[in-house]
RNA sequence: GGGGAGUUUCCCGAGCGGUCAAAGGGGUCAGACUGUAAAUCUGAUGGAUUUUUCCUUCGCAGGUUCGAAUCCUGCACUCCCCA
């Protein structure tokens, strides 16, 4: 089960920068060896940018070894300056400690969920650990703090940094408080050598500098060797960060983000930038991604590496529940005429399309114009777009066409018991109800 | 302090007394094609109505005119040059 976790990283396009390559895997030759990867607690949900380093722990658990999640309670009220070119505002504690729950959360259920055949039954049997800097950072004093770390970090390293010079260049600066946070994060890495005898990092490209700020404080501190890799940051091939998306970013949450839209923006992927995140990001194999790169190649029309792609990401992000859920509103979406179906069973499916009450009397008589219905929905930002929509073939009920533009619903055209569906154009729906 | 240029509809950018809701491009939205892709092509793109009009827009406030985004006055902001 053990197997050499720099060559499958290096094999995946999984390392930027690294300490050196032959030092870390002679320490990675034991099994049981901890990695760990920092999560700051700035939201209350992780977004796909941070499914990078979940999935980098996995491997480590998956190649034999202990993953340590760390959750940053302490510096999360701090702020990484890394990556960012203003100055962060501060979060509330009440929100911090929402936001540390939230991810908390998540990061237990992707580290132990067995999705992905290669982990299943590993995952149960290999432990792993999720801390939070904040349990220790709480008790320690400033005075403390800077004699016994501030003193061997020299300054001329820390503003050697590229988070820090770049900040240093703009207008803006930026505070000592963020200044300071590599000395938190270089810390922490200290810490976690101490008490778990953790000796790697993972991060993201933007983390090199936090890293070797720990890895350099362990060699002064402790005379001890600590290690560090870093992976690319994950972006698509438009040169746009993975992940993104005009109405937002893409979270693990499902209240934030649907399963359906989770596993949507998989599949709509271009082919280059699936095969980058099937190596990236799922537990396949080497042989398995080459067959599916291989597949791609011939038919690229079948999109079985979207698929793929979509069906591991959200198995491993919402369970199996939620990745059926997710097909099957991705049936009805791209499906025909909708009719056969109840209201909960609509409302589950459309559970994030925006929706609207209206009363029962609307259907009455001449009924509710559809210019009306597409406008109050929101499908429609005037009653003259509804109009064009309606004239250029783009609107339609329960997903039957209707290109009369006096059209008006009336019961006969409810889907369900009191309820119907809009839709504009190909992807845009909305939901009419009826109470 | 002196001299000059500018501020146009979501963005860039033409318009310089009527035919201007305002060229062109971008974006966006529909349609065709397609792989729920990319590229391409077509149409639309202030609001209300509907096929006829009406209302609101061209930095802000006034004014000249039958009539102004276009002319005049004042105010605000931006940029450039000389000190």
């Amino acid at each position: 089960m053990t197997h050499d976790l720099v060559s499958d990283f290096q094999a995946r396009g999984l390392i930027h920068q690294s300490t050196d390559a032959a030092r870390l895997r002679e320490w990675l030759a034991t099994p049981g060896r901890r990695v760990y990867a920092g999560f700051d607690p700035t939201a209350d949900s992780l977004h796909v940018g941070h499914l990078v380093a979940l999935v980098l722990l996995r491997r480590v658990a998956h190649a034999g070894h202990e993953p340590v999640a760390l959750i940053g309670g302490a510096t999360g009220m701090i702020g990484d300056p890394s990556g960012r070119s203003e100055e962060r505002n501060l979060l509330s504690p009440d929100e911090l400690a929402a936001n540390i729950a939230g991810v908390e959360r998540q990061i237990r259920a992707v580290l132990q969920s067995d999705a992905g055949h290669d982990v299943r039954g590993v995952a149960s049997v290999t432990p792993h650990h999720v801390v939070n800097n904040g349990d220790w950072m709480r008790g320690v004093g400033y005075l403390e703090f800077l004699r016994d770390v501030g003193k061997h970090v020299p300054l001329s390293q820390m503003l050697g940094k590229d988070s820090v010079k770049s900040r240093l260049e703009r207008d803006g600066g930026l505070s000592y408080t963020e200044f300071s946070y590599m000395l938190l994060q270089a810390w922490d890495f200290v810490h976690l050598s101490d008490t778990l005898d953790c000796r790697v990092q993972i991060g993201g490209s933007d983390q090199w500098g936090n890293i070797t700020a720990g890895i350099e404080l362990g060699r002064r501190l402790r005379s001890r060797e600590l290690h560090g890799i870093t992976c690319p940051l994950l972006t698509k091939s438009d040169g746009t960060k993975m992940g993104k998306t005009a109405s937002g970013a893409i979270w693990l949450d499902p209240r934030r983000t649907s399963p359906y839209r989770f596993y949507q923006y998989w599949i709509n992927l271009d082919d280059d930038d699936a095969g980058r995140c099937l190596a990236r990001l799922t537990p396949l194999s080497l042989d398995e991604l080459a067959d599916l790169d291989s597949k791609r190649a011939a038919n690229p029309a079948a999109r079985d590496s979207q698929k793929r792609l979509a069906e591991e990401l959200t198995r491993l992000v919402h369970g199996d529940a939620g990745l059926a859920a997710a097909r099957q509103a991705t049936e009805i979406f791209f499906g025909a005429e909708i009719s056969q179906l109840d209201d909960s069973q609509l409302a589950e499916i459309f559970a994030d399309v925006p929706s609207r009450e209206f009363p029962r009397s609307a259907l009455d008589g001449e009924g509710l114009q559809l210019v009306e219905a597409l406008t109050d929905t929101g499908l429609a930002q005037s009653r003259g777009a509804a109009r064009r929509t309606i004239e250029q073939g783009g609107a339609y009920v329960n997903n039957r066409r209707i290109s009369d533009v006096a059209y008006r619903l009336t019961a006969k055209d409810l889907a369900g018991a009191a309820t119907l569906v809009l839709r504009s154009g190909k992807k845009s729906y909305a939901i009419a109800r009826f109470g």
